[in-house]
DNA sequence: GAGCACTGC
């Protein structure tokens, strides 16, 4: 008898209920269910009761309003079928096309089913964007009628929107999710988890694929959900299998969404923007009313494409006013501050006379329209093919972008979004020939495709002992990993047999990158944490520099002014420290050139750091004295960054990087007033030529003293950067000999490198 | 004398 079942003990009458509405089988809508054993009826049932059942108050007016407008999603008419095969399986694999409502309405259908309030369990789905798990929490708490929050919450970098105790569906980034994996391994707390997007193939979501796989053969309470939108949900069946020989089972909701017509180029175009903005007129001037979307790679060709159609698009209504409307072009990447973002959900413009053609809206975007922002009312999609990706180079331990062709998975996405408010087309300005046989199915997850220094650390945290062997959706390259374990051991966070040492184990509580946790641990032996801290903070924000084109020059000076010779770490040290002196003000923040967005995530990333700081017992000092701390700063940077060194070669601006000898070049944003002859820097940037971005004057002598292992001589290539180094050594060695106690200056390193 | 696809902790 359900009322025997230990779970549902608050819902039976007789032992009593915490409700103040002392629930009886009448009034409870949830009496006699059977955890993960009900069915679609049961909670159907349960949806139009007047009670709310997880809070025990009457529903508002407001719950089946919102309720009828539920019925109409199609995942709503297989509810039958989802109860089934949710109580028959631990692991499902579901593909929701758009418009399924799949991010809304399965968590809570799991919630009917699991009953998580009963035994003090959550269920937990993930997004990869914050925003995305903020606004859904907020739609899901208003359709289950609770207070965002409490029932319903959701929990994102720097804001945790849950109640412990209370909350029991949770919606989350992945990069939480897979936080909490760290200090609970297990993750106790959940009962279900849905991993949702998981087609994007982030970083997060592949790492949570590998752990839950494993994880789930341990918990066999624990049920898991992987939703996807596009097609290729055969490859996470065969993945998820539990059984030799069977796949997962798939359960699959159509979209809603209108018809697109797709187009193709007759040739390929040799120049897609001009190719683009010639689309682009051409819709203008001969298609129905409705809304533009072109798709280009960033920021620079945004804006060009923006003035040259707006320029175009003026001619032709000029010369032909009765046939050709106003056309406003709005440009849209991620780096805009979102005031003008928002100029996307502009309405087009009116005509230009009462009885004149109407006007049209084209949106001239980076990916970031693709997956992140939805434009409601476009009707055309320009499609070029192309987008800015993410490369890493093991070889040279780089990463960075490359414009490349997109993914067929990509194309039809982009297509997609013509089709939203009505049927659609989409113009693609390649051949259907190409489309078909060069385009790549998906686009390479993110995984193939990074630097995996931060994800190793990550992965032996977890306690992943053998990280090659690990079950992978996609292995990275061998390359990749030896890569990032050479690096941790270097840095002293894995020792010589992959092991996670003491150090590593807090760097690893850091949201850092592996080379600053180690920087910020290590920085109050130079008495400069506080300085460090800073600088850790300023290097894990956007650039927080203004540069408009139209006011170089001023920008320049107003630069100038807060440039701190010595090197370019130190002027973000100083620009933060003017930032917080003047009050934290906008307008001193406009008057600099500086962006105050980024400083103000800068100053919400050192607060979040130094909690953790606090939380390890890391002192946070200073030095007074300014010469001293400048140089103390500089020695903490190279404990962190001595594997990012380079050293100058001629006179003529030319550097080698030490061990790789890439030439390369200071970057022109660099602040440094000579040419030192060595320098540390934080960015390979590969553009015009190889540059090197945000450089310090640093000295050989501390490269010796402070990462001794990397700098053992007898490891590096012959060279002018071996000579150099070797004469400082030879001169370090000679003093040290003609000491009598033969004390050992790399003392306080050592002890701490070792363990 | 140049740039910053997009996320996430």
């Amino acid at each position: 008898m359900a009322t025997d079942n230990p779970y549902l003990a608050h819902l039976n009458p007789k032992k009593g209920g915490k409700s103040s509405a002392s629930p009886t089988p009448g009034n409870n809508p949830l009496y006699g269910f059977l955890p993960r054993r009900v069915t679609g009826e049961q909670a159907r049932k349960a949806l139009e009761s007047d009670v709310n059942p997880f809070t025990m108050q009457p529903h508002t007016p407001q719950y089946k309003k919102i309720l009828e407008a539920r019925k109409k999603l199609p995942v709503y008419s297989q509810m039958d079928e989802f109860f089934k095969i949710f109580s028959e399986n631990q692991i499902i694999v579901m593909v929701g096309e758009t418009g399924s409502g799949k991010t809304t309405q399965i968590p809570q259908f799991v919630c009917y089913s699991d009953l998580p309030h009963t035994k003090g369990k959550m269920v937990a789905c993930t997004q990869p964007r914050r925003v995305a798990a903020m606004s859904v929490a907020k739609r899901v708490a208003d359709e289950m009628d609770v207070q965002l929050g409490k029932q319903v919450g959701y929990s994102i970098r720097f804001e945790d929107m849950t109640e412990p105790g209370t909350t029991f569906l949770k919606y989350m980034t992945d990069g939480m999710l897979l936080r909490e994996a760290m200090n609970d391994p297990e993750l106790t707390r959940y009962s279900t988890i849905i991993l949702d997007e998981a087609h994007e193939r982030t970083l997060a979501t592949d790492i949570l694929m590998g752990l839950l796989k494993t994880l789930a053969k341990r918990r066999t309470d624990l049920k898991l959900i992987v939703m996807s939108a596009t097609l290729d949900a055969l490859k996470f069946q065969k993945y998820f299998s539990l059984k030799h020989g069977e796949v997962a089972p798939l359960f699959k909701v159509p979209g809603r969404t209108h018809p697109v017509e797709v187009f193709y180029t007759q040739e390929p175009e040799p120049d897609y923007v001009e190719a683009a903005i010639r689309t682009v007129l051409m819709i203008h001037r001969a298609e129905e009313p409705g809304d533009i979307l072109l798709f280009l790679t960033g920021e620079e060709e945004i804006e060009d494409a923006c003035r040259k159609i707006k320029i175009e698009a003026d001619d032709l209504m000029n010369q032909d006013p009765d046939s050709v409307g106003p056309l406003v072009c709005i440009p849209l990447y991620s780096s805009l501050p979102p005031q003008q973002q928002q100029r996307i959900f502009d309405p087009p413009p009116p005509p230009r006379t009462p009885d004149g053609p109407p006007g049209r809206k084209v949106v001239i975007s980076t990916n970031i329209a693709e997956t992140s922002l939805t434009i409601d009312g476009i009707v055309y999609v320009v499609d070029p093919g192309f987008s800015k990706q993410k490369v890493y180079n093991p070889r040279i331990r780089v990463e960075s972008l490359l414009v490349s062709p997109i993914s067929k998975a990509s194309a039809q996405q982009r297509a997609g979004r013509a089709g939203r408010t009505r049927p659609g087309k989409c113009f693609r300005l390649y051949t259907e020939r190409d489309f078909m046989k060069e385009l790549e199915e998906q686009t390479h997850p993110e995984i193939l495709r990074s630097n995996l220094a931060n994800t190793v650390l990550e992965l032996v945290k977890l306690g992943i002992k053998d990280l090659v062997r690990f079950d992978y959706v996609d292995a990275p390259a061998p390359e990749t990993l030896m890569r990032a374990l050479e690096l941790l051991n270097f840095l002293a966070a894995l020792d010589d047999d992959g092991n996670l040492t003491a150090l590593g184990g807090i760097m690893a509580e850091f949201p850092l990158d592996p080379q600053l946790a180690k920087m910020l641990i290590v920085s109050p032996e130079f008495k400069c944490s506080n300085e460090i801290l800073t600088i850790v903070a300023m290097l894990s924000v956007p650039n927080v520099w203004v540069r408009p084109p139209s006011q170089r020059k001023e920008a320049d000076a107003a630069k100038q002014m807060l440039t701190v010779p010595d090197g370019d770490h130190l002027t973000l040290l100083n620009v933060y420290n003017q930032y917080v002196a003047n009050g934290q003000d906008k307008n001193w923040c406009w008057q600099s050139y500086l962006s105050a967005r980024a400083l103000q995530q800068a100053d919400n990333v050192r607060a979040q750091l130094q909690r953790n700081m606090e939380k390890f017992d890391i002192d946070l000092v200073s030095i007074q004295d300014s010469n001293k701390l400048y140089t103390a700063i500089r020695m903490a940077l190279v404990c962190g960054f001595f594997m990012q060194v380079a050293h100058k070669e001629g006179e003529k601006g030319n550097y080698l990087t030490v061990k790789d000898n890439q030439v390369v070049a200071l970057h022109p944003s660099c602040g440094l007033d000579n040419q030192p002859e060595w320098v540390i820097f934080h960015e390979f940037v590969l553009t015009t030529r190889p540059y090197i971005r945000t450089v310090t004057e640093v000295r050989p002598e501390w490269l010796l003293e402070f990462a001794p292992q990397y700098f053992d001589l007898s490891t590096f290539p012959d060279g002018e950067t071996k000579r150099a180094l070797q004469r400082v050594l030879n001169k370090k060695q000679g003093k040290a000999a003609g000491r009598v106690d033969g004390t050992n200056s790399d003392k306080r390193m050592t002890k701490k490198q070792k363990r």
